[in-house]
RNA sequence: GGGUGACUAGCGCAACGGUAGCGCAUCGGACUCUUAAUCCGCUGGUUCUGGGUUCGAAUCCCAGGUCACCCA
């Protein structure tokens, strides 16, 4: 206990607010110094990344009298003594640490006395400045930026989350993604993939003859899958209109219109729930391809995501949360009744009645499966209960009951199926793909169907769209189609656990609650 | 929709019925080769919200909120 001590003003500063007025207070510091704190531009020479490969071989100790221009934030300051200081400086490429002793920075900034102190006190980690200088290793071998000139880009006025153990609250890192970015540079290398793969599939597309044709997002009947849409309203027209569920009808439409390779890459939009597998937007490419059959699809779907993971991962040898994925092409293909059969010992191709397939498929487990109203949705209960998360390694599984697939073909030589497959890789549906439907009196019937089904209450069932139908009279030649999730290939390519950790924004709800009861 | 758990300083965490603490960051000081710098010193709290039990609640009870994980 010290006595005779005046009680010196609480300088100390601690909560949020008293941190942010510090650092307000250093604003001014910082214009009555000639530095602007929120400048206009700095003229990048280089990266941190490009010099620590750049530079490699310079010994401990050594210089290299390169003049070099960076910039960055701050992510840590050291000071030792009262004319030298480290700074670690974070680009988008990388971290280096920046070397600042009084001498070499003031000789460099004649006309602004005291520049080290500035430096050195008005600045936080967090803040953006931007540096000239020369190379220098230090003795223990880090790679340094020697400072003679600095300036300050942004000053920031809040602190970032605790050097050490980071930002790991999950909702915390959803919500404020852009701290995430900041301090997680796992974080950053996952967005960066995620371009690397769509760019990559562009390029391949472009390469086969492809062309990107952007269809409507807001429309008047949302098709083209079974999900619930979100509905939003148009004022002048005043009527409701639905956001996109898939962009098939109207890529469909395309080839008819003579377009004979299409694809869309874009968000669609599902008024359904939230888990690590679902965000109520996502990112889906669907590829159309005239004179084509699933056949061929299988072949592009294998040439597409083989193409990303080479362009991005440089191997077809994966990793997913610990398991080895083999993406070596050919991949597995195999009827949905095989893999069925398999896993159950139920051949569905046996059974006559609806009642007698329940009973069997009651027999070996198979629950909530009351109100499937035919045995290709029964087929598709066992399926998902029985075989999906047993397909780890990727497999095109085959054949699908007609009752599920309305907007595909009938298979050329099995009865009661379509010409369609879907793709599975860690027991998700990956990708899903026909031999489309083009004899427009079969579609018409497959729809209605589907709009009795939605008029008894089926929220997700198809409406008959009745202009794809008058597209389809006009003739549509032999199509295949394809549909391909792109948050989920991101994931598998970037080793990501959740969607939400390749959606850089994910829905969340507010954090605030209404205060209406 | 169901179950389990979490919510305490800017960040990461402790205290589990008896004065709300630690580390980092912040603030002040020392240090010319640091790098999770180190050392000394000082700050900083509506313990998610609202009720209840109790002499006394971060802690127990009820309701609500948000989130995570698992299941559907």
């Amino acid at each position: 206990m010290s006595r005779d001590r005046t009680p010196q003003e609480p300088q100390s500063a601690s909560t949020l607010e008293e941190i942010r007025a510090t650092r307000l207070a250093k604003v001014e510091q910082l214009k009555q110094v000639g530095q602007n704190p929120y400048a206009y531009r700095w003229e990048v020479t280089h990266h941190a990344a490009e010099l620590q490969a750049r530079f490699a071989d310079l010994p401990n100790g050594e210089e290299d009298p390169t003049e070099v221009a960076i910039a960055g934030r701050i992510r840590t300051k050291r000071t030792s003594g009262k004319n030298l200081a480290f700074f670690d400086l974070q680009d988008e490429t990388g971290k280096i640490q920046l070397f600042i002793e009084r001498s070499q920075l003031e000789q460099g900034m004649a006309d602004t006395p005291n520049a080290f102190d500035h430096l050195v006190k008005l600045t936080d980690a967090g803040d953006i400045i931007g540096v000239k200088g020369t190379l220098r290793r230090t003795p223990r071998g880090e790679l340094s930026v020697k400072v003679g000139q600095y300036a300050m880009l942004t000053k920031s006025l809040l602190p970032l989350p605790d050097k050490w153990h980071g930002l790991t609250d999950v909702a915390k890192r959803y919500r404020q993604r852009y701290v995430d970015l900041i301090v997680n540079p796992d974080v950053r290398e996952t967005f960066r993939r995620r371009a690397l793969i769509t760019a990559s599939i562009r390029r391949y597309l472009d390469q086969q003859g492809f062309i990107e044709i952007e269809t409507p997002v807001l429309q008047t009947e949302a098709g083209g899958a079974e999900a619930r849409p979100f509905i939003t309203y148009h004022n002048t027209l005043e009527m409701d209109l639905y956001l996109r569920i898939a962009t098939e009808l109207h890529l469909k439409r395309l080839i008819v219109g003579g377009f004979e390779k299409v694809f869309e890459l874009g968000r669609i939009f599902r008024n359904e729930g939230i888990s690590t597998r679902h965000n109520p937007e996502f990112t889906t490419i669907e590829v159309y391809q005239a004179y084509a059959d699933y056949h061929d699809m299988m072949r592009l779907t294998e040439a597409i995501i083989t193409t990303a993971a080479q362009d991005v991962l440089g191997t077809l040898k994966i990793a997913y949360q610990g398991k080895a994925i083999d993406l070596t092409p050919p991949w597995r293909r195999i009827t949905m009744h095989d893999l069925v059969k398999q896993e159950t010992g139920l051949d569905f191709t046996q059974f006559q009645t609806l009642k007698e397939a329940k009973t069997a498929a009651a027999g070996v487990g198979l629950t909530d499966i009351d109100d499937c109203e035919s045995i290709g949705k029964l087929l598709n209960e066992a399926f998902e209960q029985k075989v999906e998360q047993t397909l780890v390694q990727p497999t095109f599984v085959l054949d699908y009951p007609v009752e599920i697939s309305p907007l595909a073909k009938p298979h050329r030589s099995k009865p009661g199926l379509v010409e369609r497959f879907e793709l599975f890789i860690v027991g998700r549906e990956t990708a899903n793909s026909f031999s489309e439907l083009t004899d427009p009196i079969d579609q018409r019937q497959r729809l209605e169907a589907q709009a009795d089904r939605k008029a008894a209450g089926d929220l997700e069932a198809h409406s008959v769209d009745e202009d794809f139908l008058t597209a389809l009279e006009h003739g549509m030649p032999p199509t295949g189609g394809l549909g391909i999730g792109i948050d989920r290939l991101v994931m598998l390519l970037t080793d990501s656990p959740s969607i939400r950790d390749v959606i850089a924004f994910p829905l969340l709800k507010p954090e605030k609650a209404e205060d209406s009861p």
